[in-house]
DNA sequence: GCGGAGTGGAACGATCCGTTCCGCTGATAG
DNA sequence: CTATCAGCGGAACGGATCGTTCCACTCCGC
């Protein structure tokens, strides 16, 4: 049975519990500034010691992969709650700009190729690609979303919202709220545009992160 | 006097002076792709011992600076030929397509911080600045740049093409393209379009990165 | 009180990287 | 032809960094 009776758990346990989340909020700030930064760097912003982390996680490649895998479920939520809504372009518009202010392609991106990933993660994923198929597809047939635009063009906006980094995070969202309207405006249909040039980008063209070396 | 009578200088004295350029353009070339890669890769790469790189710079700062310097200088060289053409927007779209095949961009963004700037760097930018600053006013008056779009929304674009990279360098420059058509698509004048949103970027906002810790 | 979960942080060992240095080679001057 | 030395290759060095381990300490929960 739990300790303390099931009531709030208190004092110590509680700290526990509460570094759980300063930790992993901790590692994201850190590791979203600087993926390559130390492990001490973590600990000293959750203000806690090392032995806290190694406690929780087997080590950094470990405390990695789960940071993205976090990233990732929450690009496939937002997904699905997107296609929950019934207009189909702003279906298209509030899942860009809620993984656009999640900042989850960062992560995504700054970790690729750090860790080795789980299968669990390979699923998602794929899930993830589904879903965005299906978010795209939406857009295509709301008329909005410029006929040569494709799946994979969501790849070549979430990277240059993600490029955009000040060093205030409030005035980054900001920012990249505005790269984002210009993407979209960018991607909408108007009468006479030129095409979009060059093979558009496909499938495999953004796992080369993935490799591990 | 020059050896060998001012004539092609052959033998030794020509292979280093082919040397300076090989180090360049290894040094370019690695450093694009990973901006903290250790000396020896450039050496390595460029076919040549770590002496060959001594000899001609004092250090690895003094290499990146080099290399950083002649980066903004392309930029002016881009800006300074983009403003002879007559179409005020042509040599507003001709400057970035020509910036961006050139990834001026990433060297700057990439390298920025990790050497200590020269007094002439600090001109060569602000000129670079007034360039570009008489770029957009010029696609403004042609009309065809949406009213507003700033200065500094160059940097955000620069920034989103320069974000994106796949391993084949032809490969990226196709996709770079694309990019930068959606983003110039966004950037363009349409009847009744929804404001760009959130203060605009200003001036000190990519300063940051040069910031010597 | 006592046991041990939870912790802080010093210390260690491995790795990496910038820089130096020494010995070699072959073009060039005389 | 020979002495010289610019130019070079790459091993070696020393410093820095970082992941991980480990031990002493605290204080909750029984």
């Amino acid at each position: 049975m739990s300790p303390t009776s099931g009531k709030t758990l208190g004092g110590r346990r509680a700290q526990a519990a509460r570094n759980d989340e300063v930790i992993l909020e901790a590692a994201r700030a850190v590791f979203l500034d600087d993926p390559k930064a130390p492990i001490a760097a973590v600990a000293e912003r959750a203000g806690v010691g090392i032995s806290a982390l190694y406690r929780r996680y087997a080590g950094k490649e470990d405390l990695l992969r789960q940071l993205c895998h976090d990233g990732l479920r929450r690009y496939v939520a937002e997904a699905e709650a997107a296609l929950a809504e019934p207009d189909d372009w702003a279906s298209f518009t509030d899942f860009l700009t809620r993984v656009v202010d999640a900042d989850v392609h960062s992560l995504t991106v700054h970790l690729a190729g750090t860790f080795t990933p789980t299968e669990e993660m390979g699923r998602d994923a794929v899930r993830a690609g589904e879903l965005a198929t299906a978010l795209v597809d939406r857009a295509h047939a709301s008329g909005r979303l410029r006929p040569d635009a494709v799946v994979h063009d969501l790849g070549l906006l979430l990277e240059a919202c993600a490029a955009v980094r000040v060093p205030d995070p409030e005035r980054t969202r900001q920012l990249r709220r505005r790269q984002l309207a210009v993407l979209l405006a960018g991607l909408s249909s108007v009468p006479d545009a030129d095409p979009l040039p060059g093979p558009p980008p496909a499938a495999g063209e953004f796992d080369w992160r993935w490799r591990r070396e």
